[in-house]
DNA sequence: TCGAATGTCTAGCACTGCTAGGATCAAGCC
DNA sequence: GGCTTGATCCTAGCAGTGCTAGACATTCGA
């Protein structure tokens, strides 16, 4: 193998590892934390070769986010997939999503609540989101009932589940009802 | 009336002009845009004078919140006044709550994105934020349907227009189906 | 009229994201 | 082997942030 070849790995691995690191500090102490100095300091490089790899802060919230919503379409298919029945299924996508919420807090900020410059609903949305938005789909589609386009229906389940995720999240909604919040959301939104 | 009257009113005030001008400055520029040298700057006045008022940022933050609930109470009792029928009432409500956080984002943002300090769901939460959320049950609460609480149906549709907001407004939602969605969100949640 | 209290400002701290320019080191050529 | 070139990385710095200590003026009460 080149010693280009060699570099090129190495930059690559380096890349790894500042967004598992940045992930990392966002989840132990918030984004907030999460500085170039400090995020510098934990991969041991100094600050200038973060924008060597990534064009500001932005973009590494950004390639956070890639990563989790990779994780998160895993975590809703393999949740779904133990169930057979139809409402089962929805209930299990629901938890799912919310326990992924709960589970990687910072993550899912830089999901749905931070700026990562990343597009959605449109064309040049990365392969990640549209996938995940796929997985939601995929259990939801056949829950949206007559005369309700899937794509609809499945945004506004999953509206729901963000607004609840958040909600509970900055403790504007107490925890004690999750459970039966989800069953509610369930029972009424999803045709069976 | 003494001067000690004249002083304190001057001094409320300029407690007035510190949140307006807070408010002004982040519907017009985002809350980013909301420094201290900025502010106090607007007001014609040094840094520390914010100080004074308030403990930091985060209070400013919370006064512009409380502003914005009180006036979300009125234009959510205001709508719903209007309609008759059970189901134009939930609608009325749903397209009020949608149109507040559409033309007033900076106060959405304080009151349910931002943290400014408040407590919620609680008891020492502020009248403000307990009346907004009255309101919001007041016409929820007899669309809830049998064997749910009145509390927990307002908390579950809440949560869903936050969702929609939230996500349309960072534009993860398409602006475009908005109406769908709330005739979609109404006739599945409520109980008519 | 004078000391005290109140009010306000200047200047500064430690931090932020980001970048210009210099030092270092390895690869490639004669 | 010695030299040049180019990539790589770091030091140092900029303009901005929230917040505060301490100096200064102004006004009040005795």
């Amino acid at each position: 193998m080149s010693v280009q070849e060699r570099k090129q790995r190495e930059r690559a691995d380096r890349e790894r590892l500042i967004v598992a690191t940045a992930r990392e500090l966002a989840e132990q102490q918030g984004w907030d934390a999460v500085t170039t100095r400090r995020l510098a300091e934990r991969i041991e490089y100094s600050q200038p070769v973060l924008y060597s790899h990534f064009r500001g802060k932005r973009e590494i919230i950004g390639a956070v986010a890639l990563e989790g919503a990779a994780e998160m379409a895993v975590a809703m298919r393999s949740a779904t997939a133990a169930a057979s029945a139809p409402r089962d299924r929805v209930v299990a996508l629901a938890r799912a999503y919310l326990d992924f919420a709960e589970r990687n807090p910072a993550v899912y900020d830089a999901l749905f609540q931070l700026d990562g410059g990343l597009a959605y609903a449109q064309e040049d949305t990365p392969e990640q989101l549209k996938d995940a938005f796929a997985a939601l789909m995929e259990t939801l589609g056949e829950a949206a009932g007559d005369g309700v386009a899937p794509e609809l229906f499945t945004e506004v389940f999953w509206a729901s589940l963000h607004g609840v995720a958040t909600l509970t999240r900055s403790r504007r909604l107490l925890p004690e009802d999750a459970e039966r919040r989800v069953e509610l959301l369930v029972d009424r939104l999803a045709v069976l």
